[in-house]
DNA sequence: TGATAATTAGATCGATCGCTATAATAATCC
DNA sequence: GGATTATTATAGCGATCGATCTAATTATCA
C-alpha cells in the first residue's frame, strides 16, 4: 500500500464510468459534478486523480480506445479487403448498438460541433476520426499493390467509404436505430463489390 | 411601420446569422451571449424576438430545413430509385460542404450526443433524422412496388443505407473532408447497384 | 510515536449560463 | 400633443460551470 491516505474509489472503474457518462451525453453535456457523482468521488478527488476535464476526457477515449484497437486489429487480420471491410462493418455494428454501451460512438458524438471552450478537444477528436481512415486505407493499400481490389478502384476511396458508412452507423444507432437495421445498411453497403 | 419603437435588425438576416452559428457549434456550444451579439442585437431583444434558445434554434432548424426541402423535392422528382439515390448523395455533398456554409449537417451535428437541459432538442434533431430516412423510404418504395429495384432489395434497408452514406459524408465533412473527397465516396456508395 | 505523504471533505472561487425586471426611447394612433 | 405600443438599453437575477483553497483524515516510514 502507498504512504498516504488509501483512495475509495478504483480508478479504472471510476474511468469506466466517466467514460459512459462521455459516451452518452458528449464532453460539453457532462458535467463534473454529474461524472464526481457517478465515479463515486468528491470534485477535489477527482481534479487530484485526472487533472482536468479535458484531461479525464482523453483518459476516457484511451480507454475507448481499447475497443476499436481490437475491432480493427481483427478487422486487419483478414486476407481479403472485402473480409477487412466487412469486419470493420459488422464491428462498428456491435459497437455503436452493443447492450452493454451506450449507442453510437464517442469518437463522433463525444466532441462534434462545440463551443470554443471545447476546440482542443473537438480538433482531437476529428483528427483521431481521421487517423483511423488512413490507417484503414493503408490495409487497403496493401491489397491494391497485390492486384487484389477491383479494377479501377482507389485504396483511399474506399477506405473513405467503409469509415462513412461506419460513421453513418454510429449516427443512425444514436438516432434509436436498432442493431438489425444497422446489420442490413452494413449488407447494403457490402454491395459495391462487384460479382465474381 | 407598426406601432412602437422600430426593430433594428432585420428578423429573417438574424435568424440567418443564429443558423450559421447553431450549424458550426451546435445548441449546446452557442451560448445566447454570442448569439446576441453576432446577430446585432442586445439580449432582452433577442428574447423578445425569438422567444428563448430552444425556440430560436427551432426556428434556426425551419429555416435550415428549406435547403433539404429543395435537396430532397429535386431528389424525389427523379424517375428512377438510382436516380435518387444519386441526387440525394450529391445534393448532400453540396450541402455539408458548401463554401458559403458551415461544415457538416445542423441535423447531426446541432444535437447529437447532450446534457440533460438539452434533452428535447436532441430528441427532436433524432426524430427529423428518423422521418427523412422515413421519406426516403417511402419514395423507393414507390420504385419497388412498380418492380424497378434490383432484385432482393428491401426500400426501407436501401433508404437507411443512403442516408447513412449521407449521415456519414456530413460527420466527414465536419472532419474536414473535401468536398472531391466526399463526391469520392459517393461515387462508391453508388457502386452497389448492379451493372445491367 | 512523531513526521511525512496522500486523499478526503466542505466551502467557495470568479466566470458564465439562460433569462428577466425595470426603465428609457421611438414610433403610431387619436 | 398626449396616450399607447413596441423595442431598446442597462443591470442583474439564481443557478451552474470548471476549478481550487483549506483543513481534517488515514495511511506508511523512521
Amino acid at each position: 500500500m502507498p504512504r498516504g491516505r488509501p483512495r475509495q474509489f478504483d480508478e479504472e472503474e471510476a474511468l469506466n464510468t466517466a467514460l459512459r457518462l462521455f459516451w452518452r451525453h458528449g464532453y460539453e453535456g457532462t458535467s463534473i459534478s454529474t461524472l464526481a457523482k457517478a465515479m463515486g468521488m468528491t470534485i477535489p478527488s477527482l481534479y487530484n486523480a485526472f487533472g482536468n476535464k479535458e484531461s479525464l476526457f482523453m483518459k476516457a477515449v484511451c480507454l475507448y480506445d481499447l475497443y476499436g484497437d481490437k475491432l480493427y486489429g481483427e478487422a486487419f487480420a483478414k486476407t481479403s479487403a472485402r473480409e477487412v471491410a466487412l469486419a470493420i462493418l459488422m464491428g462498428e455494428v456491435d459497437l455503436v448498438s452493443g447492450a452493454e454501451t451506450p449507442e453510437g460512438c464517442l469518437m463522433v458524438q463525444g466532441a462534434l460541433a462545440t463551443g470554443p471552450d471545447s476546440e482542443l478537444v473537438r480538433q482531437e477528436m476529428a483528427k483521431q476520426r481521421r487517423q483511423a481512415e488512413v490507417d484503414v486505407a493503408a490495409r487497403f493499400e496493401e491489397f491494391q499493390k497485390a492486384g487484389q481490389l477491383p479494377l479501377g478502384w482507389k485504396a483511399s476511396a474506399l477506405a473513405a467509404y467503409v469509415m462513412t458508412v461506419a460513421t453513418g452507423m454510429a449516427v443512425q444507432a444514436k438516432s434509436g436505430a436498432s442493431r438489425q437495421e444497422l446489420i442490413e445498411v452494413a449488407d447494403m453497403a457490402m454491395k459495391i463489390w462487384p460479382k465474381e
